[in-house]
DNA sequence: CAATTAATTTAATTTTGTTAAGTTTCATCA
DNA sequence: TGATGAAACTTAACAAAATTAAATTAATTG
């Protein structure tokens, strides 16, 4: 049965995606086969190429995925967070950390990512990557409305933010935080993101 | 010849680990090759075997000569700022970004590592990873004394800073630097660190 | 100076990404 | 409806690169 009937076919492409992210947190990219991949799909590893030109390929879409699934995140959250600002941002922070401590494979291979495939459009068209940065934006803008932060400069503001909180996460990714064991890590990361907000608190003149 | 004259020997462990270096600002970690390194060198690959168990233990050598280079710069760096310590900080992060940007293939290999290879030693007894972390939070520890801060937790502090300098490094290279050209991502990590300056210049209490 | 150890080479092996060739199913169109 | 071509797989073959084995020569040591 080279080709399988129509009745059996699954879905390889979205498949493949699923199971490299779960193959992510037990071993690094590198040391996932193509072979190991098609095993847990259900075919063989030749199979991949008619869904992905190269095992980069691959993982770009693994990447891909895993900036979709942090911006549908971003935006429940966002949407929880309607009134206030100062929260939103706080609470966008704290998730981003979760996000990342559940998915630790994942996150490493979002922030390591595979030399780009090589297409013919614009790989920033859909990147949800740029999206995730446009909502942290828009919650600084919100907070800048409330009387936080400096007033210019929301792109500066919203990447010095999202750099913080992600520093925090790969340096725990990594077994650089000065903690003893992964909780105190993970709680470390966390502490970060309230002493910038401390520091965001302090930015908003006193009521006079 | 098999076994080189030792008037002609060469220093194999330390050339391969220059040469990698060499080598990673042209290509990423997985595509070079251990034949590449050995002809750069001047030897055979299986040569290599002698002096690096595989080639994750060469590539974990050269994330230690990484993080070696960074400490002497920080170290070099603390002498000349002995007196104002506001100061040292700040330097600190604009070298600490100078670093990355000028080896860029280095900084990415020190940050996302290689699987650790086991040894049967304490990996954090001679990581100067560790160290630099620690003459960081000796610069957090100065400034608090000059009255900056939180007073307490310089531990906390300063992993913050190091998530927040780290973060917009690892950020701009990987292009996700709300920027156009490269001197302008690299422009808004420099700002990230003026930013968090800023943050921290307000958490002195106005003398009175 | 013989014997062992060390540092390298070339040759062989293995793993794994990738391509080629072959097979079955599906879709289209006369 | 049946022939034909395209699509989606398979198995087989290939190639590159890491690793190991075997062979060779130099250094060291007793």
């Amino acid at each position: 049965m080279a080709r399988p009937r129509k009745t059996q076919q699954i879905d390889i492409r979205a498949r493949a995606i699923a199971e490299t992210i779960r193959l992510l947190d037990e071993k690094a990219a590198t040391a996932i086969t193509l072979s190991e991949v098609a095993v847990a799909v259900g075919c063989r590893a030749p199979a991949l190429y008619t869904h992905f030109a190269n095992k980069d390929a691959l993982l770009r879409a693994v990447h891909d995925a895993g900036f979709r699934m942090m911006l549908e995140e971003k935006l429940a959250l966002a949407a929880r967070h309607e009134g206030d600002a100062f929260a939103r941002l706080r609470e966008g922070g704290h998730a981003y950390l979760r996000f990342a401590f559940e998915r630790p494979g994942l996150y490493r291979l979002m922030f390591s990512p595979p030399p780009l495939v090589v297409t013919d459009e614009n790989p920033f068209a859909t990147d949800a990557g740029a999206a995730c940065l446009a909502a942290l934006r828009s919650a600084v803008r919100s907070c800048q409305a409330a009387g936080y932060l400096p007033a210019e400069d929301d792109a500066q503001t919203a990447f010095t933010l999202w750099a913080a909180v992600h520093g925090a996460a790969s340096l725990v990714l990594q077994d650089r935080a000065p903690a003893a064991d992964r909780d105190g890590a993970r709680a470390a990361a966390m502490a970060t993101v309230d002493m910038l907000m401390g520091f965001i608190g302090a930015t908003r003149p006193p009521l006079s």
